[in-house]
DNA sequence: TGCGGTGATCTGTGATCACAGTTAGAGTTG
DNA sequence: CAACTCTAACTGTGATCACAGATCACCGCA
Protein backbone atom coordinates (compact mmCIF):
# COMPACT_ATOMS: atom_id res chain seq x y z
CA UNK A 1 0.00 0.00 0.00
CA UNK A 2 2.44 2.61 -1.08
CA UNK A 3 0.06 5.78 -2.13
CA UNK A 4 0.83 8.90 -3.32
CA UNK A 5 0.12 11.13 0.10
CA UNK A 6 -2.35 13.38 -1.59
CA UNK A 7 -4.66 9.84 -1.54
CA UNK A 8 -4.76 9.73 2.06
CA UNK A 9 -6.71 12.91 2.32
CA UNK A 10 -9.67 12.28 0.29
CA UNK A 11 -12.69 11.24 2.17
CA UNK A 12 -14.52 7.75 1.82
CA UNK A 13 -17.11 9.59 -0.06
CA UNK A 14 -20.53 9.03 1.38
CA UNK A 15 -22.50 7.46 -1.45
CA UNK A 16 -26.22 8.01 -0.79
CA UNK A 17 -28.66 5.28 -2.11
CA UNK A 18 -31.56 7.42 -4.19
CA UNK A 19 -33.66 5.62 -1.47
CA UNK A 20 -32.16 7.49 1.32
CA UNK A 21 -32.84 10.59 -0.34
CA UNK A 22 -36.25 10.15 -1.22
CA UNK A 23 -36.92 8.88 2.29
CA UNK A 24 -34.62 12.32 3.69
CA UNK A 25 -36.89 14.41 0.81
CA UNK A 26 -40.80 12.73 1.90
CA UNK A 27 -39.37 13.23 5.87
CA UNK A 28 -38.53 16.42 5.77
CA UNK A 29 -42.34 17.36 3.88
CA UNK A 30 -43.63 15.33 6.77
CA UNK A 31 -41.80 17.23 9.71
CA UNK A 32 -42.23 20.91 8.46
CA UNK A 33 -46.05 19.80 8.17
CA UNK A 34 -46.20 20.61 4.18
CA UNK A 35 -48.04 17.16 3.49
CA UNK A 36 -51.16 16.90 5.56
CA UNK A 37 -52.97 14.20 7.09
CA UNK A 38 -55.12 12.63 5.17
CA UNK A 39 -53.37 14.02 2.44
CA UNK A 40 -52.67 10.99 -0.25
CA UNK A 41 -49.10 10.13 -1.64
CA UNK A 42 -49.02 7.98 -4.91
CA UNK A 43 -45.85 5.93 -5.43
CA UNK A 44 -45.22 6.61 -9.04
CA UNK A 45 -46.75 9.98 -8.89
CA UNK A 46 -43.56 11.12 -6.12
CA UNK A 47 -41.11 9.12 -7.94
CA UNK A 48 -42.01 11.21 -11.03
CA UNK A 49 -41.85 14.20 -9.33
CA UNK A 50 -38.32 13.08 -7.63
CA UNK A 51 -36.94 12.11 -10.93
CA UNK A 52 -36.44 8.59 -10.77
CA UNK A 53 -38.08 5.24 -10.83
CA UNK A 54 -40.64 4.18 -8.11
CA UNK A 55 -38.05 1.72 -6.59
CA UNK A 56 -36.33 4.41 -4.45
CA UNK A 57 -40.03 5.82 -3.32
CA UNK A 58 -40.61 2.47 -2.51
CA UNK A 59 -37.86 1.94 -0.05
CA UNK A 60 -38.54 5.36 1.44
CA UNK A 61 -42.39 4.91 1.77
CA UNK A 62 -42.42 1.94 2.85
CA UNK A 63 -39.92 2.68 5.85
CA UNK A 64 -42.04 5.88 6.66
CA UNK A 65 -44.93 3.33 7.06
CA UNK A 66 -43.01 1.51 9.38
CA UNK A 67 -42.70 4.62 11.45
CA UNK A 68 -46.54 5.30 11.45
CA UNK A 69 -45.70 8.98 9.76
CA UNK A 70 -47.59 7.13 6.45
CA UNK A 71 -49.90 4.37 6.66
CA UNK A 72 -51.92 2.27 3.84
CA UNK A 73 -55.06 2.43 3.77
CA UNK A 74 -57.44 -1.23 2.87
CA UNK A 75 -58.05 0.55 -0.11
CA UNK A 76 -54.20 0.19 -1.77
CA UNK A 77 -53.52 4.37 -1.41
CA UNK A 78 -50.76 5.66 0.91
CA UNK A 79 -51.52 8.88 2.66
CA UNK A 80 -50.58 10.75 5.82
CA UNK A 81 -52.52 8.98 8.84
CA UNK A 82 -55.15 11.13 10.46
CA UNK A 83 -54.94 11.41 13.89
CA UNK A 84 -57.26 11.57 16.72
CA UNK A 85 -57.84 13.74 19.66
CA UNK A 86 -56.76 11.04 21.97
CA UNK A 87 -53.86 9.30 19.65
CA UNK A 88 -52.44 13.26 19.87
CA UNK A 89 -52.97 13.56 23.55
CA UNK A 90 -50.61 9.96 23.65
CA UNK A 91 -48.23 11.71 21.33
CA UNK A 92 -48.08 14.35 23.43
CA UNK A 93 -47.38 12.97 26.74
CA UNK A 94 -44.89 10.39 24.83
CA UNK A 95 -43.00 13.42 23.46
CA UNK A 96 -43.33 15.26 27.22
CA UNK A 97 -41.77 12.47 28.93
CA UNK A 98 -39.04 11.80 26.00
CA UNK A 99 -37.88 15.04 24.82
CA UNK A 100 -38.30 16.32 28.43
CA UNK A 101 -35.64 13.62 29.21
CA UNK A 102 -33.31 14.37 26.90
CA UNK A 103 -33.09 18.22 27.66
CA UNK A 104 -32.34 17.08 31.38
CA UNK A 105 -29.82 14.70 30.39
CA UNK A 106 -28.24 17.96 28.27
CA UNK A 107 -28.32 19.68 30.90
CA UNK A 108 -26.37 17.04 32.80
CA UNK A 109 -23.75 16.15 30.07
CA UNK A 110 -23.42 19.16 28.17
CA UNK A 111 -20.19 20.59 26.90
CA UNK A 112 -18.87 23.36 25.36
CA UNK A 113 -19.27 23.33 22.20
CA UNK A 114 -23.09 22.15 22.68
CA UNK A 115 -24.38 25.56 24.12
CA UNK A 116 -23.17 27.57 20.99
CA UNK A 117 -25.72 25.97 18.76
CA UNK A 118 -28.64 26.22 21.09
CA UNK A 119 -27.88 29.45 21.78
CA UNK A 120 -27.87 30.38 17.54
CA UNK A 121 -30.60 28.81 16.99
CA UNK A 122 -32.86 30.33 19.96
CA UNK A 123 -31.45 33.57 18.96
CA UNK A 124 -32.66 33.04 15.00
CA UNK A 125 -36.29 31.95 15.92
CA UNK A 126 -36.41 34.98 18.45
CA UNK A 127 -35.52 37.53 15.34
CA UNK A 128 -37.70 35.18 13.02
CA UNK A 129 -40.79 35.50 15.45
CA UNK A 130 -40.79 38.85 16.56
CA UNK A 131 -40.02 40.32 12.76
CA UNK A 132 -42.96 42.47 11.94
CA UNK A 133 -43.65 39.90 9.00
CA UNK A 134 -42.48 36.45 10.47
CA UNK A 135 -41.76 33.79 7.70
CA UNK A 136 -43.50 31.00 8.79
CA UNK A 137 -41.40 28.06 7.41
CA UNK A 138 -38.18 29.94 8.44
CA UNK A 139 -39.52 29.39 12.03
CA UNK A 140 -40.89 26.09 11.86
CA UNK A 141 -37.51 24.74 10.52
CA UNK A 142 -35.89 26.94 12.87
CA UNK A 143 -37.76 25.76 15.75
CA UNK A 144 -36.26 21.79 14.70
CA UNK A 145 -33.07 23.17 14.60
CA UNK A 146 -33.28 24.74 18.37
CA UNK A 147 -35.01 21.71 19.72
CA UNK A 148 -32.85 18.99 18.26
CA UNK A 149 -29.76 21.11 19.08
CA UNK A 150 -30.55 20.74 22.76
CA UNK A 151 -31.24 17.10 22.08
CA UNK A 152 -27.90 16.60 20.78
CA UNK A 153 -26.18 18.05 23.46
CA UNK A 154 -27.68 14.84 25.47
CA UNK A 155 -25.29 12.80 23.43
CA UNK A 156 -27.32 9.80 22.95
CA UNK A 157 -27.70 8.93 19.75
CA UNK A 158 -30.74 6.24 20.22
CA UNK A 159 -32.32 9.10 22.14
CA UNK A 160 -31.83 11.37 19.32
CA UNK A 161 -33.04 9.30 17.00
CA UNK A 162 -36.41 8.43 18.62
CA UNK A 163 -37.43 11.79 18.93
CA UNK A 164 -36.92 12.39 15.23
CA UNK A 165 -39.25 9.38 14.88
CA UNK A 166 -41.59 11.45 16.85
CA UNK A 167 -41.54 14.26 15.16
CA UNK A 168 -42.26 12.27 12.16
CA UNK A 169 -45.68 11.72 13.57
CA UNK A 170 -45.99 15.03 15.00
CA UNK A 171 -44.97 17.39 12.26
CA UNK A 172 -48.06 16.72 10.07
CA UNK A 173 -50.72 17.87 13.37
CA UNK A 174 -48.41 20.42 14.66
CA UNK A 175 -46.29 22.58 11.91
CA UNK A 176 -48.95 22.23 9.40
CA UNK A 177 -51.33 24.40 12.08
CA UNK A 178 -48.75 26.63 12.68
CA UNK A 179 -47.60 27.51 9.38
CA UNK A 180 -51.83 28.38 8.92
CA UNK A 181 -52.10 30.31 12.43
CA UNK A 182 -49.30 32.73 13.20
CA UNK A 183 -51.11 34.06 16.23
CA UNK A 184 -49.52 31.65 18.64
CA UNK A 185 -46.15 32.28 17.49
CA UNK A 186 -46.56 36.03 17.78
CA UNK A 187 -47.52 35.38 21.55
CA UNK A 188 -44.28 34.36 22.34
CA UNK A 189 -44.78 31.34 24.41
CA UNK A 190 -42.50 29.55 22.78
CA UNK A 191 -39.86 31.94 22.72
CA UNK A 192 -39.74 31.98 26.43
CA UNK A 193 -39.85 28.76 27.42
CA UNK A 194 -36.93 28.02 24.79
CA UNK A 195 -34.96 30.98 26.65
CA UNK A 196 -35.82 29.04 29.89
CA UNK A 197 -34.14 26.13 28.14
CA UNK A 198 -31.18 27.42 27.15
CA UNK A 199 -30.38 29.15 30.72
CA UNK A 200 -31.13 25.95 32.25
CA UNK A 201 -28.86 23.98 30.31
CA UNK A 202 -26.19 26.36 30.38
CA UNK A 203 -27.08 26.11 34.34
CA UNK A 204 -26.69 22.39 34.33
CA UNK A 205 -30.59 22.63 36.27
CA UNK A 206 -32.14 19.09 34.54
CA UNK A 207 -35.19 19.97 36.24
CA UNK A 208 -35.81 23.57 34.57
CA UNK A 209 -34.68 22.06 31.21
CA UNK A 210 -37.30 19.26 31.48
CA UNK A 211 -39.91 21.78 32.76
CA UNK A 212 -39.42 24.07 29.91
CA UNK A 213 -39.64 21.55 27.50
CA UNK A 214 -42.50 19.83 28.91
CA UNK A 215 -44.22 23.99 28.55
CA UNK A 216 -43.25 24.28 25.13
CA UNK A 217 -44.67 20.74 23.62
CA UNK A 218 -47.88 21.35 25.74
CA UNK A 219 -48.18 24.96 24.85
CA UNK A 220 -48.55 23.87 21.61
CA UNK A 221 -50.70 21.12 22.28
CA UNK A 222 -52.83 22.96 24.12
CA UNK A 223 -53.08 25.44 21.30
CA UNK A 224 -53.93 22.70 18.55
CA UNK A 225 -56.11 21.09 20.98
CA UNK A 226 -58.49 23.88 21.23
CA UNK A 227 -58.65 24.59 17.74
CA UNK A 228 -60.41 21.10 17.57
CA UNK A 229 -58.57 20.69 13.73
CA UNK A 230 -58.44 16.80 14.76
CA UNK A 231 -60.36 13.51 13.24
CA UNK A 232 -62.98 11.39 15.21
CA UNK B 1 -76.42 -3.90 0.38
CA UNK B 2 -78.74 -6.54 1.39
CA UNK B 3 -76.65 -9.56 2.61
CA UNK B 4 -76.79 -12.32 4.72
CA UNK B 5 -76.56 -11.73 8.40
CA UNK B 6 -74.51 -14.30 8.63
CA UNK B 7 -71.50 -11.92 6.32
CA UNK B 8 -71.71 -9.28 8.78
CA UNK B 9 -69.39 -11.04 11.27
CA UNK B 10 -66.83 -11.55 9.30
CA UNK B 11 -63.88 -9.62 9.99
CA UNK B 12 -62.06 -7.74 7.46
CA UNK B 13 -59.14 -10.37 7.01
CA UNK B 14 -55.88 -8.27 7.64
CA UNK B 15 -54.29 -8.96 4.10
CA UNK B 16 -50.89 -9.18 5.17
CA UNK B 17 -48.53 -8.48 2.84
CA UNK B 18 -45.87 -10.79 1.98
CA UNK B 19 -43.18 -7.87 3.31
CA UNK B 20 -44.44 -7.74 6.36
CA UNK B 21 -44.61 -11.79 7.01
CA UNK B 22 -40.46 -11.77 5.85
CA UNK B 23 -40.16 -8.52 8.47
CA UNK B 24 -41.91 -10.02 11.43
CA UNK B 25 -39.65 -13.54 10.93
CA UNK B 26 -36.43 -11.30 10.65
CA UNK B 27 -37.43 -9.06 13.69
CA UNK B 28 -38.21 -12.32 15.84
CA UNK B 29 -35.19 -13.77 14.88
CA UNK B 30 -33.25 -10.50 16.16
CA UNK B 31 -34.87 -10.06 19.41
CA UNK B 32 -34.53 -13.65 20.40
CA UNK B 33 -31.19 -13.42 19.83
CA UNK B 34 -30.62 -15.80 17.01
CA UNK B 35 -29.18 -13.28 14.97
CA UNK B 36 -25.74 -12.66 16.33
CA UNK B 37 -23.91 -9.12 16.00
CA UNK B 38 -21.40 -9.44 13.10
CA UNK B 39 -23.66 -12.06 11.39
CA UNK B 40 -24.28 -11.46 7.31
CA UNK B 41 -27.47 -11.70 6.20
CA UNK B 42 -27.90 -12.14 2.45
CA UNK B 43 -30.95 -10.61 0.51
CA UNK B 44 -31.03 -13.79 -1.66
CA UNK B 45 -30.69 -16.26 0.64
CA UNK B 46 -33.07 -15.06 3.06
CA UNK B 47 -35.27 -14.77 0.13
CA UNK B 48 -34.92 -18.65 -0.88
CA UNK B 49 -35.28 -19.68 3.00
CA UNK B 50 -38.32 -17.70 3.10
CA UNK B 51 -39.94 -19.11 -0.17
CA UNK B 52 -40.36 -15.68 -1.59
CA UNK B 53 -38.34 -13.70 -4.05
CA UNK B 54 -36.18 -11.13 -2.68
CA UNK B 55 -38.77 -8.12 -3.72
CA UNK B 56 -40.77 -8.46 -0.09
CA UNK B 57 -36.91 -9.55 1.82
CA UNK B 58 -35.89 -6.11 0.67
CA UNK B 59 -38.69 -4.34 2.13
CA UNK B 60 -38.20 -6.30 5.42
CA UNK B 61 -34.59 -5.58 5.39
CA UNK B 62 -34.55 -1.64 4.60
CA UNK B 63 -36.84 -1.80 7.30
CA UNK B 64 -34.57 -2.85 9.96
CA UNK B 65 -31.80 -1.05 8.32
CA UNK B 66 -34.20 2.27 8.95
CA UNK B 67 -34.79 1.09 12.82
CA UNK B 68 -31.31 0.05 13.17
CA UNK B 69 -31.59 -3.26 13.92
CA UNK B 70 -29.50 -4.16 10.64
CA UNK B 71 -26.60 -2.28 8.49
CA UNK B 72 -25.44 -2.41 5.75
CA UNK B 73 -21.18 -2.36 5.47
CA UNK B 74 -19.33 0.15 3.08
CA UNK B 75 -18.61 -3.18 1.16
CA UNK B 76 -22.56 -3.80 0.49
CA UNK B 77 -23.29 -6.17 2.87
CA UNK B 78 -25.85 -6.78 5.50
CA UNK B 79 -25.28 -7.78 8.78
CA UNK B 80 -26.58 -7.69 12.08
CA UNK B 81 -24.48 -4.68 13.77
CA UNK B 82 -21.71 -4.72 16.25
CA UNK B 83 -21.99 -2.86 19.09
CA UNK B 84 -19.31 -1.06 21.35
CA UNK B 85 -19.55 -0.94 24.95
CA UNK B 86 -19.77 2.69 25.07
CA UNK B 87 -22.96 2.25 22.60
CA UNK B 88 -24.32 -0.62 24.53
CA UNK B 89 -24.38 1.65 27.79
CA UNK B 90 -26.04 4.39 25.66
CA UNK B 91 -28.96 2.11 25.07
CA UNK B 92 -29.04 0.86 28.37
CA UNK B 93 -29.66 4.17 29.92
CA UNK B 94 -31.82 4.97 27.40
CA UNK B 95 -33.87 1.66 27.76
CA UNK B 96 -34.07 1.90 31.50
CA UNK B 97 -35.29 5.83 31.06
CA UNK B 98 -37.98 4.46 28.59
CA UNK B 99 -39.32 1.10 30.06
CA UNK B 100 -38.56 2.34 33.35
CA UNK B 101 -41.49 5.58 32.40
CA UNK B 102 -43.59 2.55 30.52
CA UNK B 103 -43.47 0.79 33.81
CA UNK B 104 -44.78 3.95 36.48
CA UNK B 105 -47.30 4.65 33.26
CA UNK B 106 -48.54 1.37 33.95
CA UNK B 107 -49.03 1.13 37.53
CA UNK B 108 -50.42 4.67 37.29
CA UNK B 109 -52.98 3.74 34.36
CA UNK B 110 -53.58 -0.08 34.51
CA UNK B 111 -56.88 -1.39 34.60
CA UNK B 112 -58.56 -4.94 35.61
CA UNK B 113 -57.52 -6.85 32.78
CA UNK B 114 -54.12 -5.54 32.68
CA UNK B 115 -52.93 -7.46 35.98
CA UNK B 116 -53.87 -11.60 34.51
CA UNK B 117 -51.38 -11.31 31.70
CA UNK B 118 -48.50 -9.70 33.74
CA UNK B 119 -49.34 -12.53 36.53
CA UNK B 120 -49.20 -15.27 34.41
CA UNK B 121 -46.37 -14.65 32.63
CA UNK B 122 -44.68 -14.00 35.49
CA UNK B 123 -45.31 -17.13 36.40
CA UNK B 124 -44.30 -18.98 33.70
CA UNK B 125 -41.19 -17.71 33.84
CA UNK B 126 -40.59 -18.31 36.71
CA UNK B 127 -41.75 -21.94 36.66
CA UNK B 128 -39.42 -22.19 33.96
CA UNK B 129 -36.15 -20.46 35.23
CA UNK B 130 -36.48 -22.79 38.62
CA UNK B 131 -37.09 -25.96 36.50
CA UNK B 132 -33.97 -28.43 36.28
CA UNK B 133 -33.12 -28.24 32.92
CA UNK B 134 -34.51 -24.60 31.66
CA UNK B 135 -35.48 -24.21 27.90
CA UNK B 136 -33.64 -21.29 27.80
CA UNK B 137 -35.13 -19.88 24.31
CA UNK B 138 -38.37 -20.16 25.85
CA UNK B 139 -37.07 -18.29 28.81
CA UNK B 140 -35.98 -15.80 26.78
CA UNK B 141 -39.18 -15.18 25.00
CA UNK B 142 -41.26 -15.72 28.38
CA UNK B 143 -39.38 -12.73 29.45
CA UNK B 144 -39.97 -10.69 26.53
CA UNK B 145 -44.13 -11.61 27.22
CA UNK B 146 -43.81 -10.57 30.76
CA UNK B 147 -42.07 -7.11 30.04
CA UNK B 148 -44.82 -6.53 26.92
CA UNK B 149 -47.21 -7.58 29.14
CA UNK B 150 -46.47 -4.81 31.49
CA UNK B 151 -45.65 -1.66 29.11
CA UNK B 152 -48.74 -2.71 27.14
CA UNK B 153 -50.48 -1.85 30.53
CA UNK B 154 -49.85 1.96 30.37
CA UNK B 155 -52.28 1.58 27.61
CA UNK B 156 -50.01 3.96 25.42
CA UNK B 157 -49.14 2.07 21.40
CA UNK B 158 -47.04 5.00 20.71
CA UNK B 159 -44.57 3.97 23.84
CA UNK B 160 -45.33 0.64 23.00
CA UNK B 161 -43.64 1.14 19.79
CA UNK B 162 -40.69 2.82 20.75
CA UNK B 163 -40.19 0.06 23.31
CA UNK B 164 -39.98 -2.96 20.41
CA UNK B 165 -38.09 -1.03 18.58
CA UNK B 166 -35.35 -0.73 21.04
CA UNK B 167 -35.58 -4.38 21.82
CA UNK B 168 -34.46 -5.20 18.38
CA UNK B 169 -31.41 -3.46 18.88
CA UNK B 170 -30.69 -4.91 22.46
CA UNK B 171 -31.96 -8.48 21.55
CA UNK B 172 -28.89 -9.78 19.27
CA UNK B 173 -26.62 -8.57 22.26
CA UNK B 174 -28.46 -9.68 25.02
CA UNK B 175 -30.47 -12.32 24.39
CA UNK B 176 -28.26 -14.30 22.66
CA UNK B 177 -25.43 -14.17 25.26
CA UNK B 178 -28.77 -15.59 27.61
CA UNK B 179 -28.86 -17.93 25.35
CA UNK B 180 -25.48 -19.13 26.23
CA UNK B 181 -25.47 -18.38 29.64
CA UNK B 182 -27.72 -20.37 32.07
CA UNK B 183 -25.85 -19.32 34.86
CA UNK B 184 -27.99 -16.03 35.07
CA UNK B 185 -31.12 -17.22 34.87
CA UNK B 186 -30.30 -20.00 37.58
CA UNK B 187 -29.62 -16.83 39.89
CA UNK B 188 -32.98 -15.40 39.89
CA UNK B 189 -32.56 -12.14 39.98
CA UNK B 190 -34.95 -11.65 36.60
CA UNK B 191 -37.15 -13.67 38.70
CA UNK B 192 -37.02 -11.34 41.62
CA UNK B 193 -37.51 -8.36 39.91
CA UNK B 194 -40.61 -9.23 37.90
CA UNK B 195 -41.91 -10.23 41.04
CA UNK B 196 -41.12 -6.60 42.09
CA UNK B 197 -42.89 -5.14 39.09
CA UNK B 198 -45.87 -7.31 39.06
CA UNK B 199 -46.66 -6.23 43.15
CA UNK B 200 -45.85 -2.06 42.01
CA UNK B 201 -48.19 -2.33 39.35
CA UNK B 202 -50.68 -4.31 40.68
CA UNK B 203 -50.24 -1.27 44.06
CA UNK B 204 -50.24 1.27 41.90
CA UNK B 205 -46.95 2.46 43.07
CA UNK B 206 -45.01 4.23 39.86
CA UNK B 207 -42.10 4.59 41.55
CA UNK B 208 -41.29 1.21 42.44
CA UNK B 209 -42.12 -0.55 38.77
CA UNK B 210 -40.00 1.72 37.22
CA UNK B 211 -37.05 0.46 40.41
CA UNK B 212 -38.15 -2.76 39.09
CA UNK B 213 -37.50 -2.40 35.37
CA UNK B 214 -34.27 -0.01 35.89
CA UNK B 215 -33.04 -3.02 38.35
CA UNK B 216 -34.39 -5.56 35.78
CA UNK B 217 -32.44 -3.70 32.89
CA UNK B 218 -29.54 -3.37 34.86
CA UNK B 219 -28.54 -6.58 36.11
CA UNK B 220 -29.06 -7.96 32.51
CA UNK B 221 -26.78 -5.29 31.19
CA UNK B 222 -23.95 -5.55 33.73
CA UNK B 223 -23.91 -9.43 33.63
CA UNK B 224 -23.31 -8.47 29.69
CA UNK B 225 -20.64 -5.88 30.33
CA UNK B 226 -19.01 -8.29 32.87
CA UNK B 227 -18.51 -10.53 30.66
CA UNK B 228 -16.75 -8.21 28.07
CA UNK B 229 -18.07 -10.04 24.91
CA UNK B 230 -18.69 -6.63 23.23
CA UNK B 231 -16.92 -4.93 20.39
CA UNK B 232 -14.52 -2.24 20.29
C1' DT C 1 7.74 -19.87 -1.86
C1' DG C 2 5.58 -15.54 -2.14
C1' DC C 3 3.31 -11.78 -4.62
C1' DG C 4 0.33 -9.46 -8.06
C1' DG C 5 -3.14 -9.65 -11.17
C1' DT C 6 -7.58 -11.65 -13.03
C1' DG C 7 -11.97 -13.54 -13.72
C1' DA C 8 -16.05 -15.87 -11.77
C1' DT C 9 -19.39 -15.03 -8.37
C1' DC C 10 -21.33 -12.82 -4.93
C1' DT C 11 -23.41 -8.28 -2.97
C1' DG C 12 -27.23 -4.47 -2.81
C1' DT C 13 -29.54 -1.05 -5.90
C1' DG C 14 -32.44 0.42 -9.52
C1' DA C 15 -35.61 -0.17 -13.52
C1' DT C 16 -39.18 -2.54 -15.78
C1' DC C 17 -42.87 -5.60 -16.31
C1' DA C 18 -47.07 -8.18 -14.61
C1' DC C 19 -51.01 -8.51 -11.74
C1' DA C 20 -55.07 -8.09 -8.80
C1' DG C 21 -57.85 -4.95 -6.68
C1' DT C 22 -59.91 -0.34 -6.43
C1' DT C 23 -61.83 4.03 -8.06
C1' DA C 24 -63.87 7.37 -10.87
C1' DG C 25 -66.51 8.62 -14.70
C1' DA C 26 -68.80 8.17 -18.87
C1' DG C 27 -72.51 5.94 -20.97
C1' DT C 28 -76.71 3.70 -20.80
C1' DT C 29 -80.98 2.21 -19.18
C1' DG C 30 -85.12 2.42 -16.49
C1' DC D 1 -83.68 12.85 -14.50
C1' DA D 2 -81.77 9.53 -11.39
C1' DA D 3 -79.60 5.13 -10.78
C1' DC D 4 -77.02 1.58 -12.45
C1' DT D 5 -73.30 -0.70 -15.18
C1' DC D 6 -69.26 -1.20 -17.26
C1' DT D 7 -64.82 0.26 -18.69
C1' DA D 8 -60.45 2.60 -18.44
C1' DA D 9 -57.04 4.33 -15.54
C1' DC D 10 -55.06 4.14 -11.40
C1' DT D 11 -53.34 1.82 -6.76
C1' DG D 12 -49.57 -0.98 -4.18
C1' DT D 13 -47.28 -5.59 -4.38
C1' DG D 14 -44.35 -8.98 -6.27
C1' DA D 15 -41.11 -11.04 -9.69
C1' DT D 16 -37.53 -10.62 -12.92
C1' DC D 17 -33.83 -8.54 -15.21
C1' DA D 18 -29.67 -5.43 -15.46
C1' DC D 19 -25.74 -3.35 -13.42
C1' DA D 20 -21.78 -1.57 -10.82
C1' DG D 21 -18.96 -2.69 -7.18
C1' DA D 22 -16.68 -5.91 -3.93
C1' DT D 23 -14.83 -10.46 -2.62
C1' DC D 24 -12.16 -14.44 -3.15
C1' DA D 25 -10.03 -18.25 -5.08
C1' DC D 26 -6.98 -19.40 -8.59
C1' DC D 27 -3.10 -18.97 -11.71
C1' DG D 28 1.15 -17.23 -13.53
C1' DC D 29 5.28 -14.81 -12.73
C1' DA D 30 9.33 -13.66 -10.07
Amino acid sequence: MNLPAALNLVEPLDRQTLGERAYAKLADLLISGRLAPGEKLSLRAAAEVLGVSIMPVREAVSRLIADKALEVTPNRAVRVPLMSAAQFRDLTKVRIAIEGHAAAQAALHRDKGDLAPIASAEAAMRAESESPAPDLPRAVELNKTFHFAVYEAAHSPILVEIIRALWLKAGPVINLDLRANPERLAKGDAIRFHADVRNAIAAGNAAAAREGIAADINGAADFMLSRGGLAG
